[in-house]
DNA sequence: CATTCCTACAACCATCAGGTTGTACGTTAG
DNA sequence: CTAACGTACAACCTGATGGTTGTAGGAATG
């Protein structure tokens, strides 16, 4: 999920449907990429859930999931759990009281 | 520099060369791929300043460099808080008041 | 019905990261 | 001196990504 949302223009898309429905090629006009660039995108986001795309006509509209968006930030407070662990613990080796120059390395 | 601590390597050897030196093939030693990889790794934490090397006689001992670490935990509230501000930003049109009405919406 | 629009999808290209080999070179041990 | 070790570096392979083009098909419209 924020593998979906690491990228600039899958944020940009996340925001602006979360506004308002757009079809695939409303937002594809909006970029400066291929139609089918705009569409790969959405369909990151569709698999991670932020986004839904229901058929309206010959139309596929874009709707944001902002349930899914919350989730989203509820889930960064996890993934910073994750870094703190990791520095956390590599923080702990430099403190700790671990004897300083050990020569003869245990090999 | 959190670059160079994503990689899960690069995150053991800081926390290995943290506890003590360790010369360039001593870690090449303890991971299951070639000497080059792991000198390719510490190239990245070298240049990120999480290790230094110095030479000895035909080694090239290598150092954790404990303030950059500490540095990057410091770094971590900064990346933590771009990503709030992405998803804040995001969250804030869950939450606001459709625009209302502005018929061309001229982006 | 034929055309046009919107969409889906496959194939292909470039780039980057992590790995592997192979080679070159300085240093230390014999 | 020579051999062996430790290191540096270049070239190449592979998988993941973001992008492009090209093709095919469903839906509305004239």
């Amino acid at each position: 999920m924020f593998h979906a949302l690491a990228d600039s223009t899958r944020r940009d898309i996340v925001a602006l449907v979360l506004q308002g429905e757009h079809s695939v090629s409303d937002l594809a006009r909006r970029y400066p990429m291929s139609f089918a660039a705009v569409q790969k995108h959405v369909a990151v986001l569709e698999r991670a859930g932020l986004v839904s795309k229901h058929r309206q006509g010959r139309e596929q509209r874009v709707r944001g999931e902002a349930g899914t968006v919350r989730e989203a930030h509820r889930l960064l407070d996890q993934i910073e759990a994750v870094w703190r662990g990791r520095l956390g613990r590599i923080e702990d080796l430099v403190t700790s009281p671990r004897s300083p120059d050990t020569k003869g390395d245990s090999s």
